[in-house]
DNA sequence: ATGAATAGTTATACTTTTGTAACCATTACG
DNA sequence: CGTAATGGTTACAAAAGTATAACTATTCAT
């Protein structure tokens, strides 16, 4: 019964993901020069602060060589900074400048418009329910998926 | 108000967006043959039964040759099938091989796999609200987000 | 009937992503 | 100390995705 569930939530999320895709990502490469992987290291470097590239890496299961490319990109933009760590003097850490922060949250805005024109078509019982499954969704996956 | 909804409603799905396309996009390269964007096409083609290659772009937001290019390799595979529409010779219409339908189920599973490694460290309260709440985010996203 | 519009393919060029191996610098451990 | 392990970069190759233009075939509209 629990089996279930698991089954029922995988291919729900499944599901989801190129509703996503076709939402987010699309838009993304239209209305900004920032690449959806670009975007995914700027999400977590808000939520995280700071991170080792290698971090990153485990965050996206991306490889180290691909990060580098990626975060090249963002600093030559001006969106990211690299910092080498004082204790471990291998560690290169990541933050975001604050023109990449400003700049995060403006695509994040420019990308809603799309969302939010498709969501203005639900009722105010929709919305609810939307808002409040979304807050769930996010909250637990972040819990199970996020690192490593 | 409603406003307030809408926008933190989008951003909680910016946020899930990348934490699906880890679990999701990065598990199936690894582990089957199919392409993400070939496994979309694969997800439209169950959901929809047949879908022709305009229909196909649409949903995904992808250029026609795009699409031509992965139906191809769908092809290739024995996953899908073309068939000329008898009414407007123009069109080609796109369907599942029993194949096709047989190892898209079999990739999925594969796929959860990975997910349901995860999902089993929740309790069953969390299970409970997740399953309603992934149950509820996805028939919402269809109805909105799905064709066009 | 002829020109415009639609559906799809082909060709091409480019960017992003993915994967691997080799390499340097630093740290950890025997 | 010397060797292994770790963190990161570089270099390279290949696959996948993106974008556009040109083209064929068919249908639509006047």
């Amino acid at each position: 019964m629990t089996q279930v569930n698991i089954d029922l939530i995988a291919e729900n999320l499944i599901t989801i993901h190129p509703l996503l895709f076709k939402s987010i990502s699309r838009p993304l490469r239209h209305q900004s020069s920032i690449t959806p992987g670009g975007m995914f290291v700027m999400g977590y470097l808000k939520h995280y602060g700071t991170l080792s590239m290698s971090d990153i890496g485990k965050c996206l299961s991306m490889a180290k060589p691909h990060i580098t490319v990626i975060v090249d990109k963002l600093i030559e933009e001006g969106y990211v900074e690299r910092q080498s760590d004082p204790a471990d003097r291998r560690i290169v850490n990541i933050l975001l400048t604050e023109k990449g922060l400003a700049d995060f949250e403006t695509i994040k805005q420019v990308v809603s418009e799309n969302l939010k024109s498709k969501l203005l078509l639900l009722n105010e019982d929709e919305l609810e329910i939307l808002s409040l499954a979304t807050e769930q969704v996010k909250g637990i996956l972040i819990s199970i998926l996020s690192k490593e």
